[in-house]
DNA sequence: GACGAGACTTGGAATAATTTTG
DNA sequence: CAAAATTATTCCAAGTCTCGTC
């Protein structure tokens, strides 16, 4: 029995409850006049409106809530290793399949049909995702029915054999009621629920770094799936079960070391201080050498001092930033092809924001690529008839995330992208010489720790934190400034091409303001037919007064075109804001301190910026960060 | 330095929680 | 008050990059 001292929950959480309501602003005109925006707005529950939180914590809780380490405060320490101690119980492990009612059958070409345990098991993997988007697609279909296959019965494989002739709806049909029922439950049934999950996270979802109680991100293993790649080829894969056996635990020799669920071992243990994670097995769908790990959470210590670290690494490339510029400018229109290749790579690094691209294995993946893996079919260039020189991208990225972008460049980038694209076709690589090691290590001789990717950070937080200067108006309400903010914030989602699906969203702005263009669009025909009239009418007699209602008549015509025009501009902004993920770079790229400073120096609560587990994850820059602090400004140490 | 194992960061989708609406 | 809409968080896939080894 895997899990009958372990009991496993279906969900965890990793913030805490500080209790913030949310509610949407009314919708308010915006003061540049552009498209009606509206923008989240964050109330908080108490009057604790000062950023620095925790100044009024009452001397009851005081007593009982362990002050906060203030690590930022310490002087920085070159140990190598990540901890001294580290004490925890072990990841939890998924519930045992409970097998299905008797009631609830399978049938195959109509027959009803007994299925093993195992493969029942998996069948109702498949059953649960019946109504999701991979599960239509013929990749999830064949992988998914070679991996069934490998758990049934001899018996089984002889019959089952096509998956179209498989009816697993009762199976799904039994789910969606058992979600029904779940969300059903009593008030009180609701409550019970929550403490037994509360009761499993204090146990397994804490452990102890150097005498401090941190929270572990993901402490529950992975439960037994089918793989939801994205444009992988290995999509629908069966996704084993993961017992102790393959985990390997990883504490201080002097811990307490954590005991695998009864009558099991755990694969191994290792008591190794230069390590971040607590347990790890294999990937059971990549093998090979990929591992998945529990590790702290994001509002640890650990990871805290880890983000600061990466912010410092790129205020320090600031200082740099007027040299390596420069360099590549040289670079692209000087003589060698290898320097030319890395001169253009960097310029796009920089100036998009592009991600290095490594090579990937071929075929297993998807056909995504980033700056040094782009291939001749990924770029046009394009001169038009005023002169202006364009490069137009076309690629997909990270995540299958389609970039596309025209971008004006002088005469020297579009002759070097010329000159590298020579003798070139589809499927060659653009940058030939380059690879993402090679201009690592190129940027590692330029500052130490410098890589790619931070030129990412650095220009999303600059672009956050120029922005903000530029539009935050000081005399201006606390809404208009959140709304500066979200602008500024969305100057960097923008610049990283963060994106979210919106496919399911109709929702009543954009309904409206399609409305409104097709009453336009009625508008128009009528105008014209009106115009129509009076044409014919000043065709038959040609009497200046008719002459004046024809020219009335365009003018109106031309002002509902106009208007019309108008309404399509702020659709397409609409979608445009709808389809760009903020959070992304709010987590990742943006440093917390232009944030924190830019609420103390406005007086806008950080509660209206950042929602719960953001202020717990920030919380060293809302300590450490004054109003006056700069992204771009002097370095403190750490 | 090249290579590959492996660890750590980043990212959109799924899902849970909360608020608004009808 | 339930359902719909919206926001926040979790999940876990897919990147980047380091480091040890030869």
């Amino acid at each position: 029995m895997v899990t009958d001292e372990r009991p496993s929950t279906s969900q965890g959480r990793e913030s805490s409850s500080t209790g913030q309501k949310r509610r949407k602003l009314n919708d308010e005109e915006n003061d540049d006049g552009s498209n009606g925006e509206t923008i989240p707005k964050k109330k908080s529950k108490g009057e604790k409106n000062d950023v620095n939180r925790g100044a009024s914590t009452s001397k009851e809780e005081k007593k009982n809530v362990e002050e906060r380490r203030k690590w930022w405060k310490e002087g920085k320490s070159d140990n190598r290793a990540r901890w001294t101690f580290l004490e925890h119980n072990g990841p939890v492990f998924a519930p045992e399949y409970e097998p299905l009612p008797k009631d609830v059958t399978f049938y195959y070409d109509e027959n009803p049909m007994m299925l093993s345990p195992r493969a029942e098991e998996v069948a109702t993997l498949y059953a649960k995702m019946l109504n999701h988007q991979s599960s239509v697609k013929s990749v999830f279909k064949r992988n998914f029915r070679t991996d069934w296959r490998k758990v049934m019965t001899e018996k089984e494989r002889k019959i089952i054999k096509e998956l179209e002739m498989c009816n697993f709806q009762e199976i799904s049909a039994h789910f969606m009621k058992v979600e029904e029922k779940k969300k059903n439950m009593s008030e009180d049934e609701k409550v019970e629920l929550q403490n037994e999950k509360k009761a499993i996270e204090e146990k397994y979802g804490f452990c102890i770094v150097d005498g401090r109680r941190q929270r572990i991100k993901n402490y529950k293993v992975e439960p037994p799936g089918l793989f939801r790649g994205r444009g992988r080829k290995v999509m629908g894969k069966f996704k084993a079960r993961i017992m102790p056996e393959d985990v390997t635990i990883n504490c201080s020799k002097d811990s307490k070391i954590p005991t695998a669920p009864s009558g099991h071992k755990w694969g191994s243990v290792c008591h190794d201080p230069n390590e971040t994670w607590l347990a790890r097995w294999k990937d059971p769908i990549r093998g090979g050498n990929c591992y998945k790990y529990v590790t702290l959470s994001h509002s640890s210590d650990l990871k805290g001092q880890m983000d600061l670290r990466k912010y410092e690494t790129a205020r320090r490339l600031h200082s740099k930033i007027d040299e390596i510029r420069n360099k590549y400018w040289e670079h692209i229109q000087g003589e060698g092809m290898l320097t030319k290749q890395r001169g253009v790579a960097m310029y796009l690094i920089d100036k998009l924001a592009l991600r290095v691209g490594n090579e990937k294995e071929k075929g297993e993946t998807a056909d995504t690529v980033g700056c040094c893996t782009l291939r001749f079919q990924h770029i046009k260039l394009r001169e038009e008839r005023d002169g202006m020189k364009y490069i137009t991208f076309n690629f997909l990225g990270k995540d299958s995330v389609p970039y596309r972008n025209k971008v004006s460049v002088k005469d020297g980038v579009f002759k070097a992208f010329q000159l590298i694209m020579e003798n070139k076709r589809k499927g060659d690589k653009l940058f030939h010489l380059l690879d993402a090691a090679e201009l690592n290590r190129y940027l590692q001789r330029k500052m130490k720790g410098l890589t790619a990717k931070v030129f990412r950070t650095y220009n999303a937080s600059m672009t956050l934190q120029k922005k903000l200067d530029e539009l935050t108006v000081s005399a201006g309400t606390d809404e208009e400034k959140i709304l500066a903010y979200y602008q500024a914030n969305k100057g960097a989602a923008l610049l990283c091409n963060h994106q979210r699906s919106t496919s399911k969203n109709d929702d009543n702005a954009m309904k409206s303001l399609k409305s409104k263009i097709q009453k336009k669009a009625k508008a128009i025909k009528d105008a014209e037919k009106t115009l129509k009239r009076a044409e014919k009418a000043y065709e038959v007699s040609k009497t200046p007064e008719k002459k004046t209602i024809v020219k009335e008549k365009k003018k109106i015509l031309e002002k509902l075109r106009e208007e019309k025009r108008e309404l399509l501009r702020e659709e397409t902004l609409m979608k445009k804001g709808k389809e760009i993920a903020l959070n992304v770079s709010k987590i990742y790229y943006l440093d917390p301190r232009i944030t924190v400073a830019w609420c103390k120096k406005h007086r806008i609560p950080i509660e209206k910026i950042f929602t719960p587990a953001e202020i717990e994850i920030f919380d060293w820059a809302i300590d450490m960060a004054t109003q006056d602090f700069r992204f771009d400004g002097l370095i403190n140490s750490v």
